[in-house]
DNA sequence: AAATGTTCCAACCGCTTCGGT
DNA sequence: TACCGAAGCGGTTGGAACATT
């Protein structure tokens, strides 16, 4: 292998985008859909690879991303998810909605990683240091890809349950592994270099129809992830109250309140992975034999059929029994319920809202109270931006797109087995309110 | 104020996987 | 089943922004 067909051709620019790029890219997609990436440059009129035009589109230019600073919980729950599968980025962005893979993947390599390490906790291996360190004064057979490789330690049960204790530890006496503050920015990145999209590329896509949406395949709404309370940091995880143990998971369904979770019972890893779509090998020694089993997960499988919306049999491909939607509810599984709704509110600084946000808080959930508080809230910005009346165009064709939404919500979830990235190429546009720019350069 | 060091992130590169033929 | 092109993924890097001296 080598650089792409499409880079050996003389004159395409490499580096930053410019507007007008970003611009061009966003008019040919949202008016024509990506189609086939190596096309796209040729007929959006950009100097670019097909590839880097596809980079641009998922990591900067899609309509749902989130921008803005990470939040704790968000944090907690790449930390959470990068115990579990490692350095699969996608599929850790997966669960954190809006968010990048190559997002998670900087903060994880600038951050996170220093952050657990300042903790004593080896961000490779989610051991405690010295417990790694004296491994190594031993080794014993690996079969990793690489000696700094990120992945799952075997033994991540074990793993887990010492940092769960420590991050626990940790979290009450700060002051015995002091941990150094990062000072941020004097702006969130993201926040500074915000440009408004100019009107005109707002009045073009208003007014295109959206029947050919692009598709995006890592874009689309993946299904949730089937653990609830996948592994408790807190030893005393009942400690905790219903909102900050269910604020790790939101819906990424904006119709979600119809999706009944199922609790399930302890699985054995070669489960996990076959349940996950991990495609790990029962044998792979990264995530395999020993480890998950010590830990205490409980499943949250997301079973459309509980839902009412599918209808399929009333178990999990598991083959275990849903738990009544009443016990669920007690046990206040469910984070998106009201929670969900309330974190929203409550995470999203002004400054942080983008025009998906915005436009979700305000058109699409027309009913709720929230609706009105991000309308209040958004009001003057939408005004002071945009001039012209959106709310009409974006409230109809939510109206349009949100049953089939919903379906495909649940039919994703039925498909966790096979991948961890649903094909449907239709997907992700249906969650997708709005075509902007949101351009940092500014 | 300038020089230097550090951090962060957008984008690139190369490999793997997928899907069509 | 093999081949090939496209897409996806994760590691790495260049450089802008920021902090420190």
């Amino acid at each position: 292998m080598g650089r792409h067909s499409c880079c050996y051709k003389q004159k395409l620019r490499k580096g930053l985008w410019s507007p007008e790029e970003d611009e061009k890219l966003m008019n040919h997609i949202t008016k024509h859909g990506h189609g086939c990436w190596s096309s796209v440059p040729k007929l959006a009129g950009l100097q670019r690879c097909g590839k880097s035009c596809r980079l641009r589109w998922i990591n900067y230019l899609r309509p749902d991303l989130k921008r803005g600073a990470f939040s704790q919980d968000e944090e907690d729950l790449i930390i959470e998810l990068h115990a579990v599968l490692g350095n699969r980025w996608s599929q850790i962005a997966a669960q954190l909605p809006g968010r990048t893979d190559n997002e998670i993947k900087n903060l994880w390599n600038s951050c996170i990683k220093k952050k657990l390490r300042q903790k004593g906790i080896d961000p490779n291996t989610h051991k405690p240091l010295a417990e790694v360190d004296r491994s190594k004064a031993t080794p014993t057979m690996s079969t990793d890809r690489t000696s700094e490789s990120s992945d799952v330690d075997p033994s991540s049960g074990v793993a887990l349950h010492n940092l769960s204790h420590l991050l626990s530890e940790t979290a009450e006496s700060s002051e015995l592994l002091p941990v150094k503050v990062t000072k941020p920015r004097t702006q969130a990145p993201g926040l500074t270099r915000l440009k408004v999209p100019p009107k005109e590329l707002f009045l073009d896509q208003l007014t295109t129809g959206h029947e050919n949406l692009p598709s995006c395949r890592s874009s689309a709404p993946i299904p949730n992830f089937p653990f609830q309370q996948l592994l408790c940091y807190n030893n005393d995880f009942s400690s905790m109250d219903a909102g900050s143990r269910n604020s790790l998971w939101y819906n990424q369904n904006e119709s979600s309140s119809s999706t009944i979770s199922t609790v399930m019972p302890p699985v054995s890893p070669s489960a996990l992975s076959t349940s996950m779509g991990l495609n790990l090998p029962p044998e792979n020694p990264r995530h395999g034999g020993t480890g998950i089993g010590n830990a205490p997960f409980y499943w949250d499988g997301s079973n459309p059929s509980s839902s009412g919306s599918t209808g399929s049999s009333g178990s999990n491909s598991m083959g275990f029994e849903p738990q009544s939607t009443t016990s669920i509810l007690e046990n206040s599984v469910f984070p998106w319920t009201d929670i969900g709704q309330e974190k929203d509110t409550r995470v999203h600084s002004v400054e942080e809202l983008k025009w998906p946000d915005l436009l979700h808080g305000t058109f699409a959930e027309a009913t709720t109270a929230m609706q009105n508080q991000s309308q209040s809230l958004y009001d003057d910005v939408i005004k002071a931006e945009s001039q012209f009346n959106m709310e009409g165009i974006c409230a109809s064709w939510f109206q349009n797109q949100q049953p089939q939404q919903q379906l495909q919500a649940a039919s994703d979830i039925i498909d966790l087995n096979t991948s961890s990235s649903v094909k449907d190429p239709t997907v992700s546009w249906k969650r997708q309110l709005w075509p902007y720019e949101w351009q940092k350069k500014g």
